[in-house]
DNA sequence: CTGTTAGCGCATTCAA
DNA sequence: TTGAATGCGCTAACAG
């Protein structure tokens, strides 16, 4: 329970003024005489006197908070975003508030509601890998909250949305190998339902034929993510008659594990299989053999520009706005400085 | 700006009942009629009635809000003590509201104001590397605002705090290496002015006289946590007529580029030189040579405790409530499954 | 330039 | 069991 505090009531009562002219005085509004707008400041100054937020947010119908969904925030991809987020919304005298669906969709329902009620200003959200309607979102368009989705996207027309293409990165790392020489080039897979994995297989494919090389069926595995399915899928490949040279993998987590286990199989990593990845992790750096390059989908720059494009609809008075849909250009990149 | 959402007013006209009684049917009041209840309940349901958190903690003197600041989310170590938070803090219906200071003293002194402002019910810190002073907290005091410190806690009583003791991991590490033989244990520290370096060194002279082994101090050397300062130090250490055969690295980062620089000097890693630390990051798991042991300081447990810690504080009605120091002990850990 | 007044949505005290 | 009235702190429309 909050502590009592000057109220701009108290500073009038002292002042003998009425409670418009301090708060006009307050505000620097245009219409108030110096002297009194000194005297007022003065005072205010001295009482230690503090808006009370609360009370500005409920009359203004405005928190100046933000509320941010992502499924976890020790994955590092999560909490760089955050920072860009946090860091276009401090400047913007917005706070933010996080919540972690841990990737259910159920929970993510409930967070939806629990930030609806306390009447954030908007909505960044990275969806929940099993979340395939957008229902609990569509109701906060009714509440006048707007939502922008980034890095996890749900695949639906007319979102407002930032995310990375995987498309160029990828086209990129094949290139890369190819250039190596590899001919016989394997792509590892997330599971098939995520618009991630689809994105990736198509833009491998196309990455493929663009060098002239063909698509083997066999070379393209997939794992749940879980580190048995990972396993299973990379001996997949290494039971092949006509093994894989080089190797796609979904992400960086997944190709530590891909790569602890080729090894435990006698593989030498990027001399017998090269890998390459995607999320160019920092930690990386301190592997002995890291993948020879990873696809770079800049976190950082997709929670910033999530974070300008919500405070451009908040601003905008169009209430039918078009939903804008912000595509970043992926990088490979390697982890030599 | 909000829309314009159901109000118990509303409620009350259709009803043609007063907003009193619609309060009270909603909160299950014991003075409402059977009747009643249902039909407002019923037509609260119907009409989508969510009553307006903000008009409730204007009213109540009350966000339901818990501000966490910390140095940075990046760090897993923050991330995953921020998860016990958010979970802890969920469960009994808070929000969660983030900041980081980037371990900038004046940029935490700024966000203290924003949280003052916004009126958290309480605040969770763990304070930048270069805060000295806790003037900035003083004043939350006066505002009764709760605070709670977890793991960077500043040095002074009668806070209120959750922390890891390294002195029992400090002493296992020891024991450890000297199991293993070792006479000549090192180790490199954090800058001499953190708390965190003095608890190591402390710990660490404690830890060899009680394996009776003496304290040579050219092998105490010291980072400022820059790769190049460690790097240096790492030097020194390899520039002795009589270098170690163990060190105890001030975290699992500096230990990276510890064992990264002694690499390059062709050491090999935990065989030439055997290298323990703290932190106990997951992502070692995937290293060729991750440090041979870890002292664990339970990140997710220092969140949730210090969440609980601050809940009783909240609902303790006695206002001078004894300032309570939570402290867990550390534990040296390896990677193995 | 300044004062008066109303009202945001809700909980609560006092009457009935 | 219910209603009427009050006020939380602030902003803003309107009147002077």
């Amino acid at each position: 329970m909050q502590k009592k505090l000057p109220t701009i009531k108290e500073i009038a009562k002292r002042l003998n003024v009425s409670v418009s002219t301090v708060s006009r005085a307050l505000h620097d509004h245009h219409t108030i005489g110096l002297r009194t707008k000194m005297q007022v400041k003065a005072l205010a100054k001295e009482l230690n006197y503090e808006p009370n937020q609360t009370a500005i947010m409920f009359k203004q119908r405005k928190t100046f908070i933000i509320g941010v969904i992502t499924p976890r925030l020790t994955e590092e991809f999560f909490s760089t975003a955050i920072s860009g987020i946090e860091d276009v919304a401090s400047k913007n005298k917005y706070n933010v508030l996080i919540a972690q669906s841990y990737d259910d969709s159920e929970r993510e329902q409930q967070i939806v509601e629990t930030m609806k009620n306390s009447r954030v200003d908007g909505l960044l959200v990275s969806v929940a890998k099993n979340t395939k309607s957008t229902e609990h979102f569509d109701a906060l368009k009714k509440y006048n909250i707007p939502v922008v989705f980034f890095d996890c996207v749900p695949e639906q027309p007319d979102l407002n949305s930032v995310s990375c293409d995987l498309h160029t990165g990828t086209i990129e790392a094949v290139n890369f190998l190819a250039a190596k020489g590899h001919k016989r080039i394997a792509l590892l897979n997330g599971p098939a339902n995520l618009p991630a994995s689809n994105q990736r297989e198509k833009s491998f494919i196309e990455g493929l034929e663009k060098n002239k090389l063909k698509a083997d069926p066999a070379l393209i595995v997939e794992t749940d993510l879980s580190k048995e399915s990972t396993y299973a899928a990379v001996q997949s490949l290494l039971d092949l008659k006509s093994k894989p040279t080089a190797v796609v993998v979904f992400n960086d987590y997944v190709a530590l594990e891909t790569m602890q286990y080729a090894k435990s199989k006698k593989i030498r990593i990027n001399k017998d299989i090269s890998f390459v990845s995607y999320a160019h992790l920092p930690v990386c750096n301190y592997l002995d053999n890291p993948p020879l390059a990873s696809v770079e989908q800049f976190p950082y720059e997709q929670g910033s520009k999530a974070m300008d494009l919500l405070f451009n609809i908040l601003s905008d008075t169009n209430e039918s706005r078009k939903p804008e849909q912000i595509i970043l250009d992926s990088k490979l990149m390697t982890w030599g400085d």
